[in-house]
DNA sequence: AACACCGCCAACCGCAAATGA
DNA sequence: TTCATTTGCGGTTGGCGGTGT
C-alpha cells in the first residue's frame, strides 16, 4: 500500500526557493516561530510548499548564523576525525561545527574533502607499486586496494576503523599531549574549569572538542551553544553513555562497539600502512595541523614495509600513536 | 560556437525515531 | 499499549555553472 504521503503533492511547489518564498518564511519564523508544527505552517504563511521542504530551508539556509563554504583546515581536522570516529553521523558531526548544517557537511565531504584523501591516496600508492617493482615486487597486497574501494561508503568507514584498530600500543603521548589535539573552534575551547576549578579536577578534554566530566559523565556545551538552536548540544548529550566509567571516546562508543562487532567479521584484517599513509595525506593535502609535520618526516625515514602490528610500537612515531589513540578512542568501552 | 562532461550544492525522498493522543 | 502524525536524518538526485574538446 504504500505510505501516506507527508503533504499533497499535486498542490506543493517543488525546487529552488524563489527570494520571495525566503523572505515569506524567514520573516514568519522571526515573528512567531515555528509554532512546533512544520506541517502546518506553510499553509499558515501561504506558502505553496511541503512541511519538510519549509523546515530543510530554514535549517540549512535561512537559520541565523549559517556559514556556506570555506571550510578551515581545523574543520577539516575535526571532520576527518568524527568522520573515522563515527562515520556519516552528519549531524553529529555538524553539531561540533557551530554554524554548519549537516547538508553541507555532507555536501562537502563527499564533493572534496575525501577527493583530498583519495587523491593523495592514489599518488601514494602509484609512488608505492613503482617503488615496488624496483625492488623486485615484494608485492604489498595492501597497495593493491583502490581509491575506488575506499571510497564506498561503508567500506571506506570500515576500513578506516578496522586499520586503526589493529594498531595496538598502549595510550600514550596524544592524550597526554593537548598540542597534538585537534584544534577546536574558540567557544569549544572554552570550558567550565574557570567557573568551578573544583570540576575542573575531574573533567578532560576531549579532542573532539567535548568536555567530559568525569563526576556527571555529562559533556558541557552551554558555550557551543548560541541560543539559535538546541542543534548544537542535543544529540552528543544523548550519545553519551553516562553508565560508562569515562574512556577516551568520542561520545560514541556504544555505537561503535555495534559497528565494530557487527564487522569484525567483514573487516577482520587491518593495514596500518594505508591507514597511516591517509593520514598523513591528510596532512599533506591541507596543512592541516594535528597530521604533524614531524609524523611525514619521520615517516619517510622509516620503512614502510613492515608496518605489521607486531612491529607498531618499535616503529612508533608521534602519529602512529595518534591514530592509535583515536583508535582506542573510538573504541573504547567498558 | 557548440557540445559534452564534470563538480558542486540545494533540495528531495524514504525511512526510522520520537512524540502525543 | 497502540497507532497516527511529525520530526530528523542520511542517501540520492537534478539543475546549474564552469571547463575541456
Amino acid at each position: 500500500m504504500g505510505r501516506a504521503p507527508c503533504c499533497d503533492k499535486a498542490n506543493v511547489k517543488k525546487g529552488p526557493w524563489s527570494p520571495e518564498e525566503d523572505v515569506k518564511l524567514k520573516d514568519y519564523i522571526d515573528k512567531y516561530g515555528t509554532g512546533g508544527n512544520w506541517i502546518a505552517l506553510p499553509q499558515k504563511i501561504g506558502l505553496k510548499r511541503c512541511g519538510k521542504s519549509c523546515r530543510l530551508r530554514w535549517l540549512n539556509y535561512l537559520r541565523p548564523n549559517i556559514k556556506h563554504g570555506g571550510f578551515s583546515e581545523e574543520e577539516d581536522s575535526i571532520i576527518l576525525s568524527l568522520y573515522i570516529s563515527i562515520g556519516s553521523r552528519w549531524s553529529i558531526i555538524a553539531a561540533q561545527l557551530p554554524g554548519r548544517t549537516d547538508n553541507d557537511i555532507k555536501n562537502y565531504w563527499n564533493t572534496k574533502l575525501k577527493k583530498k584523501l583519495l587523491g593523495r591516496q592514489k599518488q601514494m600508492n602509484r609512488q608505492d607499486s613503482i617503488t615496488n617493482s624496483n625492488e623486485n615486487n615484494i608485492s604489498n597486497n595492501n597497495n593493491n586496494k583502490s581509491p575506488q574501494n575506499l571510497s564506498n561508503s561503508a567500506l571506506e568507514r570500515l576500513q578506516l576503523h578496522m586499520q586503526l584498530q589493529n594498531l595496538q600500543s598502549p595510550f600514550s603521548s596524544f592524550y597526554n599531549n593537548p598540542i597534538l589535539w585537534p584544534k577546536l573552534h574558540p567557544l569549544l575551547q572554552s570550558t567550565t574549569h574557570d567557573q568551578n576549578p573544583k570540576l575542573a579536577s575531574q573533567e578532560t578534554f576531549h579532542p573532539s572538542g567535548v568536555n567530559v566530566n568525569h563526576q556527571n559523565n555529562h559533556i558541557k556545551l552551554a558555550e557551543i551553544n548560541n541560543g539559535s538552536s538546541p542543534l548544537y548540544s542535543e544529540n552528543i548529550e544523548q550519545s553519551l553513555n553516562p553508565a560508562h566509567e569515562f574512556q577516551p571516546n568520542f561520545g560514541f562508543s556504544q555505537d561503535l562497539r555495534l559497528d565494530n562487532h557487527h564487522n569484525m567479521d567483514l573487516m577482520n584484517r587491518g593495514d596500518s600502512k594505508e591507514l597511516f599513509q591517509v593520514g598523513n595525506e591528510f596532512e599533506l593535502t591541507t596543512g592541516s595541523s594535528w597530521w604533524s609535520e614531524e609524523v611525514e618526516l619521520e615517516r619517510k625515514t622509516t620503512s614502510t614495509s613492515s608496518w605489521g602490528s607486531a612491529s607498531v610500537l618499535d616503529q612508533t612515531t608521534e602519529g602512529m600513536v595518534m591514530l592509535q589513540d583515536y583508535a582506542q578512542m573510538s573504541y573504547h568501552s567498558v
